[in-house]
DNA sequence: TGGTTTGTTTGCGCCGTCGCAAAGACGGGC
DNA sequence: GCCCGTCTTTGCGACGGCGCAAACAAACCA
């Protein structure tokens, strides 16, 4: 019945892991702080369980969409389990994956407060479970508890500083870099301990998806780096055995 | 020494135009809220005056940065007038350009709520002139006026919005639709009367840092479109001259 | 006015990446 | 176990866009 917000797989985006490693041995609700999603940083304790309250909790499976692109914001979700594929798709039909979120992930809280709309789709990826409130009392949480507008401030910025950079190299770099730098990066957010190395679950066409390619090249460089003993392909993923390696290739050109 | 937030070239980012044509004869007092940059949208009059005065004015000439990428974030500006170039640098030392912002657009405000930190550079492009806050002391408004925060999270979501959508194309379109739909974009933030058209003042480099290729090839497609009569190419500047033919190649495959 | 700097155009050649097609591998269902 | 659908691999061919270099044009300055 409490949902936890903590299963993230491996690493953590904020660099707390050895503070909060430091402190396991302290009260319980410091450690509910700690863990707390960023969404609800800095709300007293009291509040936070109130917060929670006014939401219900759901399941949902593997391809469900919580929401289309253009669709009223009728739900906020904050994830605390599984995760979620966001995308946007252009006229022709062609899809980009923009992000994965992941447990403590809020969506649809910052389009409610800008023009009320979707302005991507995001289809549940592994299954998951999250807290969802309606739009209008979520409103009703924001206005009484101004931090929430503080904080989402923070994570929106978040997002756009990273796909700053992604702009930046989809529209300077090279394709091998580019993928290189991507299995990186969910490696922190998404990666499981795997035979000899850490595996990421997305097919060649989603890791086109994410950097701006076709699931041929994905495939290619893939089979690439196996003969260099840098990465195991593996159907629908691939196991990342060889960091340093796989570093030098995002810093090439 | 009253600065007004009113001299953007052409049309207006926000649906409102007929809004405010229709209210012209309004008391004074409604206008200035009309004519307030989002940032302080919603903010009584009386309390936009005491914002207002405790800023600075300043003026900022071609070439000047307002800050550089990693710099701490110690001043807040709003332009009323010109407008300033967001870059980011890649390590090799190839530029790209996030967006130009012009009058009304504030700029550093976002990062001072997240890390702290710029994650772009600013560079005057037209000479410009702004109001400016300490950091500290913006701080202390944003804390007494909650409704910026609120203000915030609409403004860097509009940014993380459009940028989605430069990322879509420049991941998955080609290079001649892209330049033609940010040619159609900056029309409307930066492009000025000229003869039989409207001159968008950027050099070739600078297409090709906005829509992720070289300056080559800007070059040769705005020769093509010169033979077609769609635009008139100048010295780091194009007068576009035929908006429905560049809007039909902007949707082109 | 003439020289210098900066920006632009255009030709040519090459290479990374795409696009398709066919074959192969893997997993799921009955 | 077998079939069937989905995902992946790989070869081959083509082409869009890049990179360079040289010529050209326009502004700037003395």
């Amino acid at each position: 019945m409490d949902e936890m917000v903590c299963d993230r797989p491996l690493g953590r985006s904020s660099g707390e892991v050895s503070k909060s490693r430091n402190l396991k041995n302290r009260a319980i609700h410091d450690t509910t702080i700690v863990d707390r999603p960023r969404l609800f940083a800095g709300i007293l304790p009291e509040a936070y369980t109130g917060i929670r309250s006014a939401a219900n909790v759901k399941q949902f499976t593997r391809g469900e969409m919580l929401y289309l692109e253009g669709d009223a914001v009728d739900r906020i979700f904050l994830l605390t389990s599984g995760s979620v594929k966001i995308t946007k798709l252009g006229r022709g039909g062609e899809e980009v994956i923009l992000r994965l979120a992941v447990s403590g992930d809020v969506l649809g809280a910052v389009g409610l407060f800008s023009c009320g709309m979707h302005c991507t789709s995001a289809e549940v990826f592994r299954t998951c479970r999250a807290l969802v409130w309606e739009s209008k009392a979520f409103k009703g949480l924001a206005d009484q508890y101004p931090m929430l507008h503080q904080n989402m401030v923070a994570i929106v910025d978040e997002h756009l500083r990273e796909l700053q950079d992604r702009f930046r190299e989809v529209a300077t770099g090279r394709v091998g870099p580019r993928v290189a730098l991507q299995l990186l990066r969910l490696l922190k957010t998404l990666g499981q301990p795997a035979d000899m190395g850490v595996e990421v679950s997305l097919s060649r066409e989603e890791w086109a998806q994410m950097t701006g390619t076709t699931l041929f090249t994905v495939s290619r460089l893939l089979s690439a780096w196996e003969a260099s003993g840098i990465v195991r392909p593996r159907r629908e993923a691939v196991v990342v055995c060889n960091i340093p390696s796989l570093i030098a290739i995002s810093e090439a050109d």
